[in-house]
DNA sequence: TCAAAAGTGTTACTGCTACACCCATGT
DNA sequence: ACATGGGTGTAGCAGTAACACTTTTGA
């Protein structure tokens, strides 16, 4: 048998899921959208739709982001700083349980979008009804309750925060959650909210401000906090930290 | 718009593509196999094959390593040791470019499988040509040329070769390279293998051993590798190591 | 003056590297 | 006897955790 025998071939539906996240009011939050029609009209899922006949994977994913979002795809090898309302987006896994949608065989690339906390929520959208929600309204759900989200999406949702989770372990991936300048301690509520942990302000500062290339000052200084003024940063060229930042045991 | 239209979607093929790793001779060798028609006639190419119409992309994936090779996939929770030929199998990466193929439109869900060392290295397979090789072969090859594989399966390879290097820092999956007893030193080759570096034996052993549930000892011993008689060891129910393998700088 | 957040210094501990050294076998 | 690989001991160092302490603002 040929792997690629172009005729003969079971037609399939090819669709992009995003896991978009960002963390708001100290929590880690997904987007969410309220589906029209069956099946599992009125229920919740994630952000998506077909991959079109010319399109790339990644371009179907940045589509559906500026769709749902208004936010644009940060440049993988920019020079140029972040203009502030853009997001990271990598791919995540692929779905494909022949009976994951009851209709037809659709298969799901999954991707991850990491965006800072936007003003307008779900600017420059479709009309259907988007919302932020903390993960935790999705993850705690079991299999397919009524507050579960639809198809396989609680799934898929999971492994992306989980993703998300370990990925900014030995990334500079945090400061995605980031507007384009930031103080340390913002960087820090990133982390302790996408951990649900309590990091030690003055350890954090060190390993943050001695890892090169993490961070690099702007000179600017804000009170925005409260308190003495911070440093602002921006994201630095790095984008691997070595060594890690250590997530606490329990 | 709907999300999951499901009349008037672009139609898709959906393949499967193999990256099989194992050691052999103290290399990292990957399994290739040679087209036999166009495109890409005669060059070598990753195994692979259609997603069949009610197949899980998993299943997919596990039915191409069994004809390709006669690897039987892991049970992921099991509590049964491995029969000795039997191979750690994961999602690598989906790809999707619309000019990865030059016929038509075809999204490749690509996985990552890692063997033993096999006393018959294709057997069972398909009656087409395989051979294993130097991963370097085709990683050292520049685009397109006659030497380097077929689609963009060079990129597919680099990827699950760069997956697999950074998985075995953190992971037990090393174990996946070696039969189902091992000795420390056999397991210290298949990360210098993987790596290409030297390691310290004794401070792998140090290391390796002082891991709780890395490593079980079956209570034999060997003298396959020469020198004092080994203790043999099989795969311990841990899957996380904490703190990781380090991978040596330079 | 006080609360709040930023930032620095210091000590104790963990885990790694490097290397000296001993052990048990085959030839 | 000696080569070969297996395995243990130990000193020095890098990086972290824990926490005392100072700094600079707003209320």
């Amino acid at each position: 048998m040929s792997p690629y025998d172009p005729s003969a071939f079971p037609p399939f539906a090819v669709t992009v899921d995003l896991v978009v996240l960002t963390v708001r009011r100290h929590e880690l939050c997904a987007l969410a959208v309220r589906r029209g029609e069956p099946p599992f009209q009125g229920r919740w899922a994630l952000p998506g739709g077909f991959v079109r006949d010319d399109e790339d994977l990644a371009a179907a994913a940045a589509r559906e982001l500026v769709e749902e979002t208004g936010l644009q795809v940060h440049d993988t090898d920019a020079s140029v700083p972040s203009a502030g309302n853009d997001a990271h987006l990598e791919q995540l896994a692929t779905y494909g349980d022949p009976k994951r949608d009851p209709r037809m065989r659709v298969v799901s690339v999954a991707h991850l979008a990491l965006a800072p906390d936007l003003p307008a929520p779900t600017a420059g959208g479709d009309a259907h009804s988007a919302r932020w929600a903390a993960v935790e309204t999705f993850l705690g759900q079991t299999g397919d309750g009524a507050g579960a989200l639809a198809f396989d999406h609680g799934q898929i949702l999971a492994d992306g925060v989980e993703r998300a989770r370990s990925k900014i372990e030995y990334s500079s991936l945090a400061t995605a959650f980031c507007p384009s300048e930031f103080t340390v301690g913002e960087l820090r509520r990133v982390y302790e909210a996408v951990w649900g942990v309590v990091l030690d302000p003055r350890n954090f500062h060190r390993k943050v401000t001695g890892t090169p290339g993490f961070l690099v000052p702007t000179g600017g200084t804000t009170t925005r906090q409260g308190g003495r003024p911070a440093q602002l940063f921006r994201a630095g060229g790095a984008t691997l930290l070595n060594p890690p930042m250590l997530r606490p045991e329990v």
